[in-house]
DNA sequence: CGGCATACCTCGAATGTCGACATATTATAT
DNA sequence: ATATAATATGTCGACATTCGAGGTATGCCG
């Protein structure tokens, strides 16, 4: 169980950042910035938790990364999934409302 | 993201024993049967995962614990909800439809 | 008697999240 | 001119949780 409002990404931060790729190449300053804003500010993206995993997704060929020049012009590495980044993007959605659905029913059931 | 398809109980586990047991007293072997059960099979909880969230839910005071018979006329330990433990299971399941609810809009308008 | 289900438990490996810290550039406010 | 905030990337160690594997013991059924 969760200790603080933070800390409740629960092994679904892999899924957001690639949900969030699916409109588009993003850097990830923005897609933390995404993320918060979609969610209506209830999930917060640390850094120290979104960096590595851009990196985690990168190492297992979901993401691929490559330098430019961001909307305020600075330079920043843009994100676009791969392939299987899409492929993954739709099973791991999937896998997620399964798992929820049955959390739900243990909620609902308990 | 989850490896295996165990590996996805994601920091719910004790939310889902709190509302276990707010149907009654359970022991730890029926509640792992339980939830297997409710949730159509699809979570399925290791011994190595259930007894350490006992432990710790009865550490901090949301369980109490008494040696009784079970059905099967065996010696197990009941758990049963103490009233922090009735608090903590409405609190925590108002956290997890939060948090699902802005999951869920990123994985629409991602 | 042997195997399976019941029922408890511990341990170490692996993983992920977090806050704190570090760095650099640019825009804005004083 | 100078400070400060926002942009943008990253690392680090502490901490918690999950997992499979292993251990113990009892009772039932064939």
């Amino acid at each position: 169980m969760p200790k603080n409002k933070q800390d409740l990404l629960q092994g679904t931060l892999d899924l957001l950042i690639l949900r969030i790729l699916l409109s588009g190449a993003r850097h990830g300053y923005d897609i933390a910035k995404r993320i918060q804003m979609v969610s209506d500010n209830v999930i917060q993206v640390g850094q120290g938790s979104l960096y590595p995993s851009l990196h985690r997704l990168e190492r297992r060929g979901y993401i691929k990364a490559k330098w430019d020049i961001s909307e305020t012009g600075r330079r920043a590495k843009f994100y676009l999934l791969t392939p299987e980044g899409k492929t993954k993007a739709s099973v791991e959605k999937n896998r997620w409302l399964e798992f929820t659905s049955a959390v739900n029913l243990i909620l609902k059931n308990g």
